[in-house]
DNA sequence: CGAATAGTGTCTGTTAGACACTATCGC
DNA sequence: GCGATAGTGTCTAACAGACACTATTCG
């Protein structure tokens, strides 16, 4: 790399890098990913349920393995490559930690800081935000995406449109300037039990690096914002699901309950859903029906093409 | 600049240049600017209304002097500076096309693609849309801001957060990789009546160079969700205006007719409007009362910080 | 049958939209 | 008074939220 050899103070100079953070959520962690506690470092039991059996969404992260913020706990994220493009390198990042692509993939909002100009390369963060489902959970891990300017990871299965408002992230700040393509927690070998890769509460996470805590809030924010215009609860599900399953999404991304009957009426009214025929087994009650989605025309113009 | 000796096969390497452009938006142009007629690169006569009588939106155009796209008009925009933030790029670079700052400014989207990268150093592009405000077009035309790394234009008066879904821009391309600091159509010399800076209704637009065409049809579509649940079409207007003007403020948002007496209800149900309890004068028929506006909280989690 | 959840019916208060009607100005 | 717009009242249909009630399964 060419900049390799320029000294801090022509860095200032230097074309702003640009690198992603994306905030994952997910109803729980894939099998065999650790769960982390708020403060430990190690991984704890944590299953999908809270105290009032309610259902909660999962962050992953990863600890940062030298300064700034050396071992805390930071987006997955880096900087971008010449060859990818911005999705690219949240999806790629993002499956370096995860090892499993995502459902859905929206942009969130890009952070130009100027802080620490006079220090360190100019840096621009776009942050984004991700979604995994059970679908994509189930999916065996794959290997890291690895070195270079290979292709970029493979399918990026959904690389979306939005609509919402665009908001802030904080600068990021990351992979000092043009360091080699693997980022921040990856130390020691990858696989599944990667020590430098954890899931998170969403509503217990650890002390972050940066700003990363506000680029959580405004992900959540825009997570809430876009369940009550929009239909996204449901790629949280498999294929086919219950409506009280559908519910309990959107109980654990609003945070608070949601009247069965009133909802069931909405999220019919909507058109989205497919009546299977088939319904709910192994329940000791009365099974539900199961549903599918049925994908149905945006209406926002299509921003990533 | 470094990199000003680089071959076109070494800046496929580089970072990414980072760029941004802006739609502003203005309820006509400002006294004494050119406003463009759809295909001509001259003048013509244009003032606030249409057709109907009712108000059309103005977009500020600047024209390119090189290629590609030599002779097109774009959005004002223009690379990042070492040491500006986002906000101030877009800020500095529109007040060089418009020469007054505007009074609102926010994100919209980044978009990063990878397109001709082959052949040009890759680009990053940010979007953000603007808003000028009768108070903001009254102002005296200051000037441009000028050369290198001086301080971003004075006062960007709004620097603001927002709420909707991010989406898209499209790549930007504008202004060779480290070019200069004054933007694309500024062959000439600065003052009001720069040839190569003119207003054109939003819905005459002449042919955009890059694909600009799709930014202004982004902005164009989340300035009308803003105006649908936020307060944003005060700001087009003075200090105190009559429910009439504002409604007529939204129908040319929105591109429709308003219900009077609906819209008069629900605009004071939102608790924003203040009646000052003076009335217009200088009409032929019963005056009516001026209101304005009431700032209160925001709910978004602030992007801009 | 009892526990438990699925699913339906109904009532109430709020709101968007349509539109008739009254008020108040200049001339 | 007339023309014109400001401003109010009212009716209707749609809808969200609360909540009672019925249906269907397991054990």
């Amino acid at each position: 790399m060419h900049f390799a050899e320029s000294s801090a103070s022509e860095r200032r100079y230097l074309p702003p890098a640009v690198a992603v953070s994306t905030v994952a959520f997910a109803l729980h962690p894939p099998e065999g990913a650790a769960a982390g506690a708020p403060d430990a470092g190690a991984p704890a039991e944590g299953r999908e349920t809270t105290a009032a059996g309610s259902v909660t969404l999962w962050i992953p992260l990863v600890r940062r393995t030298r300064p700034p913020f050396e071992g805390r706990w930071a987006l997955p994220g880096g900087p971008t490559q010449w060859d990818e493009t911005l999705v690219d390198t949240a999806s790629r990042t993002l499956h370096d930690a995860v090892l499993r692509p995502p459902g859905y993939l929206e942009q969130l909002y890009a952070f130009g800081s100027v802080e620490r100009s006079a220090e360190a390369q100019r840096l621009v963060t776009i942050g984004y935000w991700a979604l995994y489902g059970e679908r994509d959970l189930a999916a065996p891990p794959s290997a890291p995406a690895g070195q270079g300017a290979g292709a970029p990871v493979g399918r990026t299965p959904v690389a979306a449109p939005s609509r919402g408002g665009g908001a802030p992230g904080p600068r990021w700040d990351d992979v000092p300037p043009q360091s080699g393509p693997r980022q921040e927690g990856s130390g020691g070998p990858p696989g599944e039990n990667d020590p430098n890769v954890a899931w998170f509460s969403a509503d217990r996470l650890p002390r972050l690096a940066f700003d990363h805590v506000d680029i959580v809030e405004y992900a959540l924010w825009r997570l809430r914002r876009k369940t009550e215009y929009s239909a996204v609860a449901h790629r949280f599900l498999g294929p086919v699901f219950t409506l009280a399953q559908l519910r309990s999404v959107h109980e654990a991304i609003l945070g608070n309950r949601v009247d069965p009957a009133n909802f069931r009426r909405q999220a019919l009214a909507q058109g989205h859903l497919v009546d299977t025929g088939a319904v709910e087994t192994g329940t000791r009650h009365r099974p539900a029906r199961l549903f599918r989605f049925r994908a149905e025309p945006e209406d926002a113009p299509r921003p990533d093409r």
